[in-house]
RNA sequence: GUGGUCGUAGCUCAGUUGGUUAGAGCAUCAGAUUGUGGUUCUGAGGGUCGCGGGUUCGAAUCCCGUCUUCCACCCCA
Protein backbone atom coordinates (compact mmCIF):
# COMPACT_ATOMS: atom_id res chain seq x y z
CA UNK A 1 0.00 0.00 0.00
CA UNK A 2 2.24 2.46 1.10
CA UNK A 3 4.53 2.14 -2.11
CA UNK A 4 1.50 2.93 -4.19
CA UNK A 5 2.03 5.49 -5.63
CA UNK A 6 0.20 8.82 -5.78
CA UNK A 7 -0.01 12.45 -7.08
CA UNK A 8 0.46 14.92 -4.34
CA UNK A 9 -2.17 17.17 -2.07
CA UNK A 10 -4.71 18.96 -3.76
CA UNK A 11 -3.93 17.55 -7.33
CA UNK A 12 -6.25 15.15 -9.32
CA UNK A 13 -5.99 12.99 -12.35
CA UNK A 14 -8.69 12.87 -14.95
CA UNK A 15 -9.90 9.71 -16.46
CA UNK A 16 -11.15 9.15 -20.01
CA UNK A 17 -14.60 9.51 -18.57
CA UNK A 18 -14.11 12.69 -16.67
CA UNK A 19 -12.02 14.56 -19.74
CA UNK A 20 -14.93 14.56 -21.99
CA UNK A 21 -17.01 15.72 -19.43
CA UNK A 22 -14.09 18.78 -19.09
CA UNK A 23 -13.61 18.46 -22.45
CA UNK A 24 -17.12 19.37 -23.42
CA UNK A 25 -17.25 22.52 -21.04
CA UNK A 26 -13.92 23.81 -22.25
CA UNK A 27 -15.04 23.49 -25.82
CA UNK A 28 -18.56 25.21 -25.16
CA UNK A 29 -16.45 28.11 -23.34
CA UNK A 30 -14.14 28.06 -26.28
CA UNK A 31 -16.23 28.64 -29.13
CA UNK A 32 -18.13 31.57 -27.40
CA UNK A 33 -15.12 33.21 -26.75
CA UNK A 34 -14.06 32.94 -30.10
CA UNK A 35 -17.76 33.71 -31.61
CA UNK A 36 -16.86 37.08 -29.23
CA UNK A 37 -13.77 37.61 -31.29
CA UNK A 38 -11.42 36.63 -28.95
CA UNK A 39 -7.88 34.71 -29.43
CA UNK A 40 -6.28 32.38 -27.58
CA UNK A 41 -2.58 32.54 -25.92
CA UNK A 42 -0.83 30.32 -23.15
CA UNK A 43 1.74 31.53 -20.80
CA UNK A 44 4.56 29.85 -19.17
CA UNK A 45 3.58 27.21 -16.24
CA UNK A 46 6.01 29.11 -14.46
CA UNK A 47 6.96 33.04 -13.99
CA UNK A 48 9.98 34.60 -12.45
CA UNK A 49 8.93 35.49 -8.61
CA UNK A 50 9.61 39.05 -9.38
CA UNK A 51 6.64 39.28 -11.97
CA UNK A 52 4.20 37.32 -9.34
CA UNK A 53 5.00 38.53 -5.80
CA UNK A 54 3.17 41.68 -4.81
CA UNK A 55 0.62 41.42 -7.30
CA UNK A 56 -1.97 39.48 -4.83
CA UNK A 57 -1.39 41.28 -1.51
CA UNK A 58 0.85 39.65 1.42
CA UNK A 59 -2.47 36.25 1.54
CA UNK A 60 -1.39 36.17 -2.48
CA UNK A 61 2.23 35.59 -2.07
CA UNK A 62 2.41 33.05 0.83
CA UNK A 63 0.11 30.77 -1.48
CA UNK A 64 2.56 31.35 -4.32
CA UNK A 65 4.32 27.83 -4.79
CA UNK A 66 7.78 28.64 -5.49
CA UNK A 67 10.53 26.66 -7.53
CA UNK A 68 13.52 25.92 -5.89
CA UNK A 69 16.68 27.00 -8.11
CA UNK A 70 18.78 24.28 -10.09
CA UNK A 71 22.13 23.17 -8.86
CA UNK A 72 23.69 23.66 -5.62
CA UNK A 73 21.76 26.91 -4.37
CA UNK A 74 22.87 26.99 -0.80
CA UNK A 75 27.06 27.43 -2.05
CA UNK A 76 26.92 30.68 -2.11
CA UNK A 77 25.12 32.03 0.63
CA UNK A 78 26.10 33.03 3.80
CA UNK A 79 25.14 32.40 6.99
CA UNK A 80 22.98 35.60 7.96
CA UNK A 81 21.06 35.41 4.91
CA UNK A 82 20.17 31.70 5.86
CA UNK A 83 18.75 33.27 9.08
CA UNK A 84 15.11 34.07 7.95
CA UNK A 85 12.80 33.34 5.07
CA UNK A 86 12.98 36.83 3.90
CA UNK A 87 16.44 36.84 3.29
CA UNK A 88 17.28 33.01 2.07
CA UNK A 89 13.96 32.94 0.04
CA UNK A 90 14.80 35.57 -3.28
CA UNK A 91 18.60 33.50 -2.82
CA UNK A 92 17.35 29.86 -3.63
CA UNK A 93 14.00 30.75 -5.49
CA UNK A 94 13.95 33.00 -8.26
CA UNK A 95 10.47 30.76 -10.08
CA UNK A 96 7.32 30.10 -9.15
CA UNK A 97 4.17 28.41 -10.51
CA UNK A 98 1.44 31.03 -11.84
CA UNK A 99 -1.23 31.82 -9.51
CA UNK A 100 -3.76 33.37 -11.71
CA UNK A 101 -4.05 34.23 -15.50
CA UNK A 102 -4.26 37.66 -15.13
CA UNK A 103 -0.56 38.95 -14.46
CA UNK A 104 0.88 36.83 -16.43
CA UNK A 105 -1.45 37.93 -19.61
CA UNK A 106 -0.62 41.58 -17.91
CA UNK A 107 3.40 40.78 -18.34
CA UNK A 108 2.49 39.38 -21.57
CA UNK A 109 0.63 42.79 -23.13
CA UNK A 110 3.59 44.57 -21.29
CA UNK A 111 5.98 42.39 -22.87
CA UNK A 112 4.57 42.41 -26.67
CA UNK A 113 3.31 46.07 -26.44
CA UNK A 114 4.20 47.00 -30.17
CA UNK A 115 3.63 43.84 -31.49
CA UNK A 116 -0.17 44.11 -29.96
CA UNK A 117 -2.80 46.19 -31.87
CA UNK A 118 -4.89 47.42 -29.07
CA UNK A 119 -7.91 46.54 -28.09
CA UNK A 120 -6.47 43.32 -27.64
CA UNK A 121 -9.20 40.73 -26.66
CA UNK A 122 -7.69 37.41 -25.84
CA UNK A 123 -8.72 33.91 -23.93
CA UNK A 124 -6.66 31.95 -21.92
CA UNK A 125 -7.44 28.47 -20.67
CA UNK A 126 -4.86 26.96 -18.29
CA UNK A 127 -3.58 25.49 -15.30
CA UNK A 128 -3.07 27.76 -12.30
CA UNK A 129 -1.37 26.57 -8.33
CA UNK A 130 -1.80 28.09 -5.35
CA UNK A 131 -0.75 26.35 -2.07
CA UNK A 132 -3.93 26.84 -0.41
CA UNK A 133 -4.97 24.13 1.69
CA UNK A 134 -7.39 21.95 0.02
CA UNK A 135 -10.70 21.33 0.35
CA UNK A 136 -13.94 20.05 -1.48
CA UNK A 137 -14.03 22.32 -4.78
CA UNK A 138 -10.84 24.14 -3.91
CA UNK A 139 -7.64 22.99 -5.04
CA UNK A 140 -3.97 23.26 -5.45
CA UNK A 141 -3.97 23.10 -9.33
CA UNK A 142 -6.83 24.07 -11.40
CA UNK A 143 -8.05 25.70 -14.79
CA UNK A 144 -8.76 28.57 -15.22
CA UNK A 145 -10.31 30.08 -18.24
CA UNK A 146 -10.05 33.71 -18.59
CA UNK A 147 -11.59 36.73 -21.09
CA UNK A 148 -10.55 39.61 -21.24
CA UNK A 149 -10.19 43.14 -23.56
CA UNK A 150 -7.20 45.47 -22.46
CA UNK A 151 -6.39 49.02 -24.48
CA UNK A 152 -10.15 49.76 -24.03
CA UNK A 153 -11.93 52.18 -21.63
CA UNK A 154 -15.45 51.74 -23.23
CA UNK A 155 -18.39 50.20 -21.18
CA UNK A 156 -19.14 48.23 -23.92
CA UNK A 157 -16.99 45.89 -23.74
CA UNK A 158 -18.12 45.33 -19.86
CA UNK A 159 -21.60 44.68 -21.10
CA UNK A 160 -20.14 42.43 -23.92
CA UNK A 161 -18.52 40.41 -20.93
CA UNK A 162 -22.25 39.46 -19.33
CA UNK A 163 -23.54 38.75 -22.78
CA UNK A 164 -20.89 36.07 -22.60
CA UNK A 165 -21.47 34.62 -19.82
CA UNK A 166 -24.71 34.78 -20.53
CA UNK A 167 -24.50 32.87 -23.51
CA UNK A 168 -21.71 30.43 -22.06
CA UNK A 169 -24.09 29.25 -19.51
CA UNK A 170 -27.31 28.98 -21.73
CA UNK A 171 -25.22 26.41 -24.00
CA UNK A 172 -24.30 24.48 -20.70
CA UNK A 173 -27.62 25.03 -19.42
CA UNK A 174 -26.80 26.20 -16.04
CA UNK A 175 -29.09 28.41 -14.50
CA UNK A 176 -26.81 31.22 -13.65
CA UNK A 177 -27.25 34.73 -11.40
CA UNK A 178 -24.69 37.50 -12.14
CA UNK A 179 -23.95 40.12 -10.00
CA UNK A 180 -22.94 43.59 -10.57
CA UNK A 181 -20.94 46.28 -8.54
CA UNK A 182 -18.34 48.72 -8.72
CA UNK A 183 -15.23 49.77 -7.25
CA UNK A 184 -15.62 52.98 -7.84
CA UNK A 185 -18.98 53.43 -5.69
CA UNK A 186 -17.70 50.91 -2.77
CA UNK A 187 -14.80 53.88 -2.64
CA UNK A 188 -17.19 56.29 -2.74
CA UNK A 189 -18.77 54.91 0.47
CA UNK A 190 -15.47 54.71 2.17
CA UNK A 191 -15.60 58.35 1.98
CA UNK A 192 -19.08 59.22 2.75
CA UNK A 193 -18.30 57.44 5.75
CA UNK A 194 -15.27 59.14 6.25
CA UNK A 195 -13.12 56.53 6.02
CA UNK A 196 -11.76 56.12 2.24
CA UNK A 197 -8.37 54.35 3.37
CA UNK A 198 -10.27 51.90 4.91
CA UNK A 199 -11.53 50.64 1.71
CA UNK A 200 -9.98 47.29 1.26
CA UNK A 201 -11.53 46.18 4.55
CA UNK A 202 -14.68 47.50 4.10
CA UNK A 203 -15.17 45.38 0.76
CA UNK A 204 -13.48 42.26 2.19
CA UNK A 205 -16.15 42.43 5.26
CA UNK A 206 -19.12 43.26 3.28
CA UNK A 207 -18.17 40.31 0.86
CA UNK A 208 -19.31 37.78 3.13
CA UNK A 209 -22.78 39.17 4.33
CA UNK A 210 -24.69 36.37 3.09
CA UNK A 211 -22.20 33.89 4.43
CA UNK A 212 -22.05 35.36 7.93
CA UNK A 213 -24.87 37.90 8.33
CA UNK A 214 -25.03 41.11 9.28
CA UNK A 215 -23.78 41.40 13.23
CA UNK A 216 -20.51 39.25 12.40
CA UNK A 217 -19.85 42.01 9.13
CA UNK A 218 -20.57 44.96 11.77
CA UNK A 219 -18.37 43.16 14.24
CA UNK A 220 -15.46 42.53 11.51
CA UNK A 221 -15.65 46.34 10.29
CA UNK A 222 -15.32 47.64 13.52
CA UNK A 223 -12.59 45.34 14.94
CA UNK A 224 -10.97 46.77 11.79
CA UNK A 225 -11.15 50.13 12.76
CA UNK A 226 -14.71 51.70 11.63
CA UNK A 227 -16.07 53.88 14.02
CA UNK A 228 -19.23 53.14 14.91
CA UNK A 229 -20.76 56.03 13.24
CA UNK A 230 -18.70 54.71 10.28
CA UNK A 231 -21.09 51.69 10.47
CA UNK A 232 -23.86 53.39 11.19
CA UNK A 233 -23.54 55.01 8.51
CA UNK A 234 -22.95 51.54 6.07
CA UNK A 235 -26.16 50.11 6.88
CA UNK A 236 -28.42 51.11 4.62
CA UNK A 237 -26.30 50.51 1.72
CA UNK A 238 -25.60 46.92 3.03
CA UNK A 239 -29.95 46.54 3.09
CA UNK A 240 -30.42 48.31 0.11
CA UNK A 241 -33.45 47.09 -1.78
CA UNK A 242 -35.33 47.32 -4.55
CA UNK A 243 -34.55 47.86 -8.47
CA UNK A 244 -31.60 48.54 -10.08
CA UNK A 245 -32.70 51.93 -11.06
CA UNK A 246 -34.18 52.45 -7.74
CA UNK A 247 -30.97 51.51 -5.95
CA UNK A 248 -28.95 53.82 -8.15
CA UNK A 249 -30.93 56.71 -7.45
CA UNK A 250 -30.73 55.98 -3.92
CA UNK A 251 -27.10 55.75 -4.30
CA UNK A 252 -26.79 58.85 -5.92
CA UNK A 253 -28.29 60.44 -2.96
CA UNK A 254 -25.17 59.18 -0.80
CA UNK A 255 -22.24 59.09 -2.61
CA UNK A 256 -23.49 61.09 -5.64
CA UNK A 257 -21.79 64.74 -4.96
CA UNK A 258 -18.49 62.70 -4.90
CA UNK A 259 -16.20 62.36 -7.48
CA UNK A 260 -15.41 59.08 -7.34
CA UNK A 261 -19.36 57.89 -6.32
CA UNK A 262 -20.78 59.51 -9.32
CA UNK A 263 -18.36 58.10 -11.87
CA UNK A 264 -19.33 55.24 -10.23
CA UNK A 265 -22.74 55.41 -10.73
CA UNK A 266 -22.60 56.78 -14.29
CA UNK A 267 -20.70 53.60 -14.88
CA UNK A 268 -23.17 51.55 -13.62
CA UNK A 269 -26.04 53.07 -15.15
CA UNK A 270 -24.21 52.97 -18.50
CA UNK A 271 -23.58 49.20 -17.98
CA UNK A 272 -27.24 48.54 -17.11
CA UNK A 273 -28.66 50.61 -20.45
CA UNK A 274 -26.12 48.63 -22.59
CA UNK A 275 -27.37 45.47 -20.66
CA UNK A 276 -31.31 46.39 -21.19
CA UNK A 277 -30.78 46.15 -24.74
CA UNK A 278 -28.90 43.11 -25.34
CA UNK A 279 -31.68 40.41 -24.60
CA UNK A 280 -29.82 39.07 -21.61
CA UNK A 281 -31.88 35.83 -20.68
CA UNK A 282 -30.08 35.62 -16.96
CA UNK A 283 -31.13 37.65 -14.04
CA UNK A 284 -28.18 40.51 -13.69
CA UNK A 285 -28.62 42.17 -10.22
CA UNK A 286 -27.07 45.44 -8.79
CA UNK A 287 -25.50 43.93 -5.81
CA UNK A 288 -23.82 46.50 -3.79
CA UNK A 289 -22.49 43.76 -1.11
CA UNK A 290 -20.28 42.60 -4.27
CA UNK A 291 -16.85 42.94 -2.94
CA UNK A 292 -14.15 40.76 -5.04
CA UNK A 293 -11.00 40.39 -3.09
CA UNK A 294 -8.92 40.64 -5.82
CA UNK A 295 -7.36 44.62 -5.20
CA UNK A 296 -6.60 45.68 -8.69
CA UNK A 297 -9.98 46.39 -9.59
CA UNK A 298 -11.34 49.34 -10.36
CA UNK A 299 -14.63 50.05 -11.73
CA UNK A 300 -17.42 46.91 -12.82
CA UNK A 301 -16.93 43.88 -10.67
CA UNK A 302 -18.66 40.30 -12.18
CA UNK A 303 -19.87 37.18 -9.87
CA UNK A 304 -21.73 34.54 -11.47
CA UNK A 305 -23.59 31.55 -9.17
CA UNK A 306 -25.10 28.81 -10.15
CA UNK A 307 -28.89 29.16 -9.22
CA UNK A 308 -29.48 26.22 -8.31
CA UNK A 309 -26.63 24.55 -6.46
CA UNK A 310 -25.27 26.20 -2.79
CA UNK A 311 -22.15 26.48 -4.30
CA UNK A 312 -19.41 29.50 -4.60
CA UNK A 313 -18.76 31.62 -7.48
CA UNK A 314 -18.59 29.83 -10.66
CA UNK A 315 -17.21 32.72 -12.48
CA UNK A 316 -16.28 36.21 -11.88
CA UNK A 317 -14.36 39.36 -12.77
CA UNK A 318 -13.81 42.56 -13.46
CA UNK A 319 -12.25 46.43 -14.52
CA UNK A 320 -8.71 47.21 -14.16
CA UNK A 321 -7.39 50.46 -14.98
CA UNK A 322 -3.66 49.91 -14.12
CA UNK A 323 -2.55 46.25 -14.13
CA UNK A 324 -0.13 46.67 -16.40
CA UNK A 325 1.44 49.44 -14.47
CA UNK A 326 3.11 47.23 -12.23
CA UNK A 327 5.07 46.27 -15.41
CA UNK A 328 5.82 49.98 -16.35
CA UNK A 329 3.21 50.53 -18.94
CA UNK A 330 0.40 52.88 -17.62
CA UNK A 331 -2.60 54.29 -17.93
CA UNK A 332 -3.67 50.31 -19.75
CA UNK A 333 -7.30 49.93 -18.97
CA UNK A 334 -8.66 46.09 -19.09
CA UNK A 335 -11.86 44.00 -18.25
CA UNK A 336 -11.75 40.39 -18.22
CA UNK A 337 -13.82 37.50 -16.72
CA UNK A 338 -12.41 33.98 -15.33
CA UNK A 339 -14.40 30.69 -15.78
CA UNK A 340 -14.10 28.56 -13.10
CA UNK A 341 -14.07 25.33 -14.96
CA UNK A 342 -13.87 22.97 -11.65
CA UNK A 343 -16.60 24.34 -10.49
CA UNK A 344 -18.91 24.64 -13.46
CA UNK A 345 -18.02 20.57 -13.63
CA UNK A 346 -18.77 20.48 -10.41
CA UNK A 347 -22.35 21.88 -10.92
CA UNK A 348 -22.99 19.90 -13.91
CA UNK A 349 -22.03 17.21 -12.47
CA UNK A 350 -24.76 17.17 -9.25
CA UNK A 351 -27.37 18.66 -11.77
CA UNK A 352 -26.71 15.88 -14.45
CA UNK A 353 -26.14 18.48 -17.61
CA UNK A 354 -23.62 16.47 -19.33
CA UNK A 355 -25.44 15.33 -22.60
CA UNK A 356 -25.18 11.98 -23.39
CA UNK A 357 -24.11 12.70 -27.02
CA UNK A 358 -20.28 14.64 -25.41
CA UNK A 359 -20.00 11.31 -23.38
CA UNK A 360 -19.18 8.99 -26.59
CA UNK A 361 -16.01 8.11 -27.33
CA UNK A 362 -15.78 5.57 -30.54
CA UNK A 363 -18.58 5.25 -32.98
CA UNK A 364 -17.83 2.03 -34.54
CA UNK A 365 -15.84 -0.81 -33.53
CA UNK A 366 -15.00 -3.94 -35.99
CA UNK A 367 -14.82 -7.38 -33.99
CA UNK A 368 -11.85 -9.16 -34.22
CA UNK A 369 -11.86 -12.63 -35.49
CA UNK A 370 -8.96 -13.28 -36.68
CA UNK A 371 -6.11 -12.25 -39.06
CA UNK A 372 -7.56 -12.75 -42.07
CA UNK A 373 -10.89 -11.41 -41.54
CA UNK A 374 -8.71 -8.26 -40.18
CA UNK A 375 -7.42 -7.82 -43.31
CA UNK A 376 -10.72 -7.90 -44.86
CA UNK A 377 -12.11 -5.38 -42.77
CA UNK A 378 -8.55 -2.72 -42.75
CA UNK A 379 -9.21 -0.85 -45.58
CA UNK A 380 -13.14 -0.18 -44.63
CA UNK A 381 -11.92 0.86 -41.57
CA UNK A 382 -9.67 3.54 -42.79
CA UNK A 383 -12.49 4.53 -45.34
CA UNK A 384 -14.34 5.07 -42.54
CA UNK A 385 -12.28 7.25 -40.72
CA UNK A 386 -11.82 9.81 -43.79
CA UNK A 387 -15.62 9.98 -43.66
CA UNK A 388 -14.96 11.42 -39.87
CA UNK A 389 -16.91 8.74 -38.11
CA UNK A 390 -14.44 7.60 -35.15
CA UNK A 391 -13.75 3.98 -35.99
CA UNK A 392 -11.62 0.91 -34.26
CA UNK A 393 -10.63 -2.49 -34.74
CA UNK A 394 -10.32 -4.57 -31.40
CA UNK A 395 -6.61 -5.68 -31.85
CA UNK A 396 -6.64 -9.05 -30.81
CA UNK A 397 -8.65 -12.30 -31.85
CA UNK A 398 -10.38 -12.45 -28.43
CA UNK A 399 -13.67 -14.17 -27.77
CA UNK A 400 -16.82 -12.45 -29.19
CA UNK A 401 -18.18 -12.23 -26.07
CA UNK A 402 -15.21 -10.25 -24.56
CA UNK A 403 -15.09 -8.14 -27.52
CA UNK A 404 -18.66 -6.89 -27.40
CA UNK A 405 -18.19 -6.55 -23.73
CA UNK A 406 -15.34 -3.74 -24.34
CA UNK A 407 -17.70 -2.03 -26.82
CA UNK A 408 -20.49 -1.47 -24.41
CA UNK A 409 -18.22 -0.79 -21.72
CA UNK A 410 -16.98 1.78 -24.06
CA UNK A 411 -20.62 2.60 -24.98
CA UNK A 412 -20.12 2.12 -28.77
CA UNK A 413 -22.76 2.28 -30.94
CA UNK A 414 -22.47 0.23 -33.89
CA UNK A 415 -20.32 -3.26 -33.50
CA UNK A 416 -19.54 -4.02 -37.36
CA UNK A 417 -18.73 -8.78 -37.98
CA UNK A 418 -17.02 -10.06 -40.47
CA UNK A 419 -16.44 -13.38 -40.15
CA UNK A 420 -15.40 -16.23 -42.90
CA UNK A 421 -18.96 -16.15 -44.31
CA UNK A 422 -19.26 -12.77 -44.05
CA UNK A 423 -16.04 -12.46 -46.15
CA UNK A 424 -17.05 -15.00 -48.84
CA UNK A 425 -20.02 -13.11 -49.32
CA UNK A 426 -18.25 -9.87 -49.35
CA UNK A 427 -20.71 -8.91 -46.65
CA UNK A 428 -20.65 -7.21 -43.19
CA UNK A 429 -22.68 -7.62 -40.45
CA UNK A 430 -23.51 -4.45 -38.44
CA UNK A 431 -25.10 -4.42 -34.89
CA UNK A 432 -26.54 -1.83 -32.72
CA UNK A 433 -25.49 -1.91 -29.18
CA UNK A 434 -28.14 -0.34 -28.16
CA UNK A 435 -31.03 -2.12 -29.34
CA UNK A 436 -29.18 -5.39 -30.39
CA UNK A 437 -30.92 -5.14 -33.88
CA UNK A 438 -28.63 -6.84 -36.84
CA UNK A 439 -28.24 -6.55 -40.54
CA UNK A 440 -26.40 -7.82 -42.77
CA UNK A 441 -25.03 -5.43 -45.85
CA UNK A 442 -23.03 -5.59 -48.78
CA UNK A 443 -19.39 -4.79 -48.14
CA UNK A 444 -19.93 -1.43 -50.68
CA UNK A 445 -22.68 -0.30 -49.12
CA UNK A 446 -20.96 -0.46 -45.54
CA UNK A 447 -19.81 3.05 -45.22
CA UNK A 448 -23.21 4.19 -46.00
CA UNK A 449 -25.57 2.21 -43.84
CA UNK A 450 -23.31 2.86 -40.82
CA UNK A 451 -23.05 6.80 -41.54
CA UNK A 452 -27.70 6.28 -42.08
CA UNK A 453 -27.47 4.18 -38.05
CA UNK A 454 -25.21 7.08 -36.81
CA UNK A 455 -27.39 10.34 -38.18
CA UNK A 456 -30.54 8.37 -36.33
C1' G B 1 -0.78 29.76 7.93
C1' U B 2 -4.52 28.38 12.61
C1' G B 3 -7.95 24.71 14.80
C1' G B 4 -10.35 20.09 14.11
C1' U B 5 -11.34 15.38 11.38
C1' C B 6 -10.52 10.87 8.57
C1' G B 7 -7.48 6.64 6.66
C1' U B 8 -8.95 -1.49 6.42
C1' A B 9 -8.85 -5.05 -1.18
C1' G B 10 -9.39 -1.04 -7.41
C1' C B 11 -14.34 1.25 -5.03
C1' U B 12 -18.05 1.45 -0.73
C1' C B 13 -17.61 -0.28 3.96
C1' A B 14 -17.85 -4.44 8.37
C1' G B 15 -14.29 -5.96 12.03
C1' U B 16 -16.97 -7.17 19.75
C1' U B 17 -13.65 -4.37 26.18
C1' G B 18 -6.53 -5.32 22.27
C1' G B 19 -6.68 -12.33 21.29
C1' U B 20 -5.39 -17.53 16.28
C1' U B 21 -5.11 -17.54 9.35
C1' A B 22 -8.66 -9.57 8.66
C1' G B 23 -14.31 -10.22 6.03
C1' A B 24 -18.67 -8.62 2.64
C1' G B 25 -20.82 -6.20 -1.62
C1' C B 26 -19.44 -4.03 -6.14
C1' A B 27 -15.45 -4.08 -9.70
C1' U B 28 -11.54 -7.22 -12.21
C1' C B 29 -10.05 -11.95 -14.43
C1' A B 30 -11.36 -17.10 -15.83
C1' G B 31 -15.13 -20.87 -16.87
C1' A B 32 -20.50 -22.44 -17.95
C1' U B 33 -21.26 -20.62 -23.93
C1' U B 34 -14.70 -22.72 -29.95
C1' G B 35 -19.60 -15.96 -33.97
C1' U B 36 -22.99 -12.25 -29.95
C1' G B 37 -22.64 -7.53 -24.65
C1' G B 38 -25.27 -4.98 -20.53
C1' U B 39 -29.09 -10.66 -16.69
C1' U B 40 -27.62 -15.36 -14.19
C1' C B 41 -24.44 -19.31 -12.06
C1' U B 42 -19.42 -21.23 -10.60
C1' G B 43 -14.46 -20.19 -9.42
C1' A B 44 -9.93 -17.22 -8.91
C1' G B 45 -6.63 -13.24 -7.98
C1' G B 46 -6.02 -9.03 -4.98
C1' G B 47 -4.52 -6.40 1.95
C1' U B 48 2.85 -6.21 6.09
C1' C B 49 -5.17 -2.61 8.05
C1' G B 50 -1.78 5.09 5.06
C1' C B 51 3.52 5.25 6.74
C1' G B 52 7.21 5.24 10.87
C1' G B 53 8.01 4.50 15.93
C1' G B 54 6.19 3.08 20.93
C1' U B 55 3.18 0.21 24.87
C1' U B 56 2.03 -5.24 25.24
C1' C B 57 2.96 -12.22 25.74
C1' G B 58 -0.12 -10.38 21.63
C1' A B 59 -2.07 -4.19 17.95
C1' A B 60 -6.42 -3.00 12.31
C1' U B 61 -7.88 -1.87 17.57
C1' C B 62 -4.16 1.91 22.66
C1' C B 63 -0.15 6.17 22.55
C1' C B 64 3.27 9.60 19.72
C1' G B 65 5.00 11.44 15.10
C1' U B 66 4.21 11.96 9.88
C1' C B 67 1.51 11.98 5.28
C1' U B 68 -3.36 12.04 3.15
C1' U B 69 -8.81 13.19 3.24
C1' C B 70 -12.66 16.20 4.61
C1' C B 71 -14.39 20.53 7.60
C1' A B 72 -14.22 25.56 9.92
C1' C B 73 -11.13 30.02 9.79
C1' C B 74 -7.86 32.95 6.32
C1' C B 75 -8.35 33.62 1.36
C1' C B 76 -10.44 32.22 -3.09
C1' A B 77 -12.03 29.44 -8.77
Amino acid sequence: MAQKPAIPKGTRDFGPNVMARRDYIFNTIKEVFKLYGFEPIETPAMENLSTLTGKYGDEGDKLLFRILNSGDFLSNINDAEKQSFETLGPRISEKGLRYDLTVPFARFVVQYRNEISFPFKRYQIQPVWRADRPQKGRYREFYQCDVDVVGSDALINEAELVQLVDEVFKRLKIKVVTKINNRKVLAGLAEYIGQPEALIDITVAIDKLDKIGIDQVNAELREKGLSDKAVELLQPVLFMEGSTTEKLTMLEKLIGHLDIGAKGIAELRQLFDYLRIMDISMPVELDLTLARGLNYYTGAIFEVKAAEVPMGSICGGGRYDNLTGVFGMPDMSGVGISFGADRIYDVMQSLELFPEKAMQSTQIIFLNFGEKEMTYCLPFLQKIREKGLSAEIFPDAAKIKKQLRYADQKQIQIVVMAGESEMDAGQFTIKQMQTGEQITVAAQSLIEKLAERLKA
